[in-house]
DNA sequence: CTTGACCCCGGACCGAGGTACGGGCCGTAG
DNA sequence: CTACGGCCCGTACCTCGGTCCGGGGTCAAG
């Protein structure tokens, strides 16, 4: 229950002091109450936004993403929907990226094989079907 | 054996006009000869270098790498030892890569299994020790 | 009361890899 | 000859997620 400063809450969360004051124009933290002389007042659910805010860039939500997933209702409440849209996209771009890894591996080794019998090939990286 | 216009170039390399002055810009592309009025000429050197351009940048090399795989020593001659370190030291990154987004995908499979079960999680993206 | 650490703000800057713009010359088809 | 497209150049702008800067006000310890 804490009144923290900015300063405070930042190294709470493990973030820079200048990231906190990108997220709140970026719209992902709520603009906290201010002191008689301007400082920002955090409380403790700025704390958790703030780490969930890293627990889901931990996971490769993009801010605006990120920003979506925290909006609430007009009776507060997230919305369940949302939460499993955006994830099952992200989820399907996270397996995606995955199987064009699994390809690129795949060419760097026959690449650096190749490579190690001294070949030609070392120096030329052949071509190989690459639909980009 | 033709000689191609910048424009002609880029249309038979599937990139921008704009990419292939830039590659000059940055030491990828070798400053070509000019005609009497200062068209670039290219040859199908050229093509060749812009299509292992892309082949490269395929396999995700950045642009850095791709310069320094292009180096060519006095005799002409690209060093295999060169090709090899940086192959595999983008090897190593990719399989990173992927054992960064296997965890990640495991656990946005955990959040979608108990977000569907309607469980409050769905809405707060539970911790799940991060270290980044 | 002074000093140093903290906070305020708007705006500039970073890196990666380009893309776009604007003013002006060139080249060729009609 | 003229119009239109292609080329020249330098510079500005874009995305993404911050990070830094400079000038100025504030708070607590000594």
């Amino acid at each position: 229950m804490g009144a923290l400063t900015i300063g405070r809450l930042a190294d709470a969360a493990g973030v820079n002091v200048e990231t906190v004051r990108y997220y709140e124009r970026r719209g992902l933290l709520v603009p906290p109450p201010r002191t008689a002389s301007g400082y920002r007042q955090y409380g403790d659910a700025d704390l958790w936004r703030l780490a969930f805010i890293r627990r889901a860039k931990a996971l490769g939500f993009t801010l605006a993403e990120i920003s979506s997933l925290l909006e609430t209702d007009a009776t507060g409440a997230r919305s369940a929907e949302r939460v499993l849209a955006t994830a099952s996209a992200r989820l399907a771009a996270v397996e995606q990226q995955m199987d064009d890894l699994d390809r690129v591996r795949a060419r760097l080794r026959s690449l650096l094989a190749t490579c190690e019998q001294g070949g030609d090939d070392c120096t030329s990286l052949r071509p190989e079907p690459v639909s980009t």
